[in-house]
DNA sequence: TAGATTGTTAATCGATTAACAATC
DNA sequence: TAGATTGTTAATCGATTAACAATC
């Protein structure tokens, strides 16, 4: 059914090393704005809070760009990670739903120095369509088509309330958006071949509550441990 | 140097298993809000977006609760997992920087229906020390031990700017949160047994961009796609 | 040459999944 | 009893990590 034959520079590169790059290359903007030119694996794995062993492996999947006896080239390494992760330039990207997290989103900052441009904000309630947001304007859903048809958008942002998350996606897969950030609390369904990944803040913090309500019931055996008023 | 022995209701669940039971969680919600009473590990799979075996793999870890040949219980199901992670009871929370996305949280009403309550938004710049958020009045950051001690807070959430997120950090580690959702662009430092979980917009966007750029590579074999112009 | 550090191997660990016996 | 579905086993797959030969 597949044949795929392995294109030219298409390595592959496990899932949970994809995930890790971006985390390698805020290290190396990290180190290379303090003015270190060469670091360890030691030092970036220390950096970018991971394993050095892991770091070392990680990068051996995009082939070798280190010095034995010396270590890795700051610049170097950090514009071969952006040249794999493809954020060499810029990639166009929609958000759709300015309520309070689609403002937090349009207005931060770090999308642009990372390999990011908002061209657009969607919003269907029309109350909203007049408002400028971090100097770009607030546009009806409906022009959704024609701004992913002009601007070549490939990445989408759902930024709805849950409700209308999942009318919002297939609008977006249908005019040609392939990869979705979803923020609505809610399971997408889309075709294959459309990515999606989902940022849900209630399950990050029940993932917390798990493990501290662990931690009070391990509690009575630590012996040094002073307790509170009830 | 360990000894730990295993404790009563201590059974060890796996890591990748905790991250789901929230998401089950919120799928047993759904159905139960659609007035579903029994489902069975198929259904409830599909609701979630995960493999049929891999949640009765997961729900093996919690006890036996369901029933061969019928299904699960959907309150039943949905008290049993709401007890394991432990938002059967709120927890305060405290959130400190509230600028565009601490705004965004404070008024994110998924919080409250999850388990957990926003005691407190904490800002250093005293010009924002006046605002109400949510409900909620903003206060200054040196208030945060005196909060945390009288409301025995565990858990924080870290919405300032990255150069400020360490010391943040520090601070609550100090006072005695020993859970920490961190949403500034920063891997944090943090002593062991306290947890960290971060959620960072432009690194999910990059995992996204790098799928992205090897599917437009991979475009030129399929044979029945229509190129854009340029 | 001696010291440092990479890139890779191989062992280990943890997660996923199909299959099916148990049982409602 | 027949059909449905759970809970568990066991095989497979992928990720992590220590160790070290290669080499600057």
């Amino acid at each position: 059914m597949t044949p795929r034959s392995s294109s030219e520079s298409a390595r592959d590169i496990p899932e949970a090393t994809v995930a890790r790059l971006p985390v390698y290359l805020r290290a190396l903007t990290a180190l290379a704005d303090d003015g270190t030119r060469t670091c360890s694996s030691e030092h970036l794995a220390a950096v970018a809070g991971v394993n050095s062993a892991k770091l070392r492996k990680d990068l051996s999947y995009l082939g070798s760009y280190g010095t034995r006896g010396v270590g890795y080239d700051v610049d170097y390494l950090r514009y071969q990670i952006a040249r794999e992760i493809g954020v060499t330039q810029d990639w166009p990207v929609v958000i759709v739903g300015i309520g309070n997290l689609g403002h937090a989103l349009a207005n931060y900052s770090g999308f642009r120095s990372r390999g990011f441009r908002v061209v657009a904000l969607l919003d269907a309630d029309p109350r909203r369509t007049d408002e400028v947001v971090a100097g770009v304007p607030v546009r009806a859903f409906d022009d959704l088509e024609q701004i992913v048809r002009e601007q070549a958008v490939a990445i989408g942002v759902v930024a709805t309330p849950a409700v209308a998350a999942q009318d919002v996606a297939d609008r977006m897969v249908a005019c040609g958006i392939t990869s979705i950030l979803n923020f609505a609390p809610t399971v997408l369904a889309v075709p294959e071949g459309v990515d999606v990944r989902k940022v849900d803040l209630s399950i990050e913090l029940q993932i917390l509550a798990y493990h501290e309500q662990r931690k009070s019931q391990a509690e009575p055996a630590l012996p040094t441990d002073v307790r509170g008023t009830a």
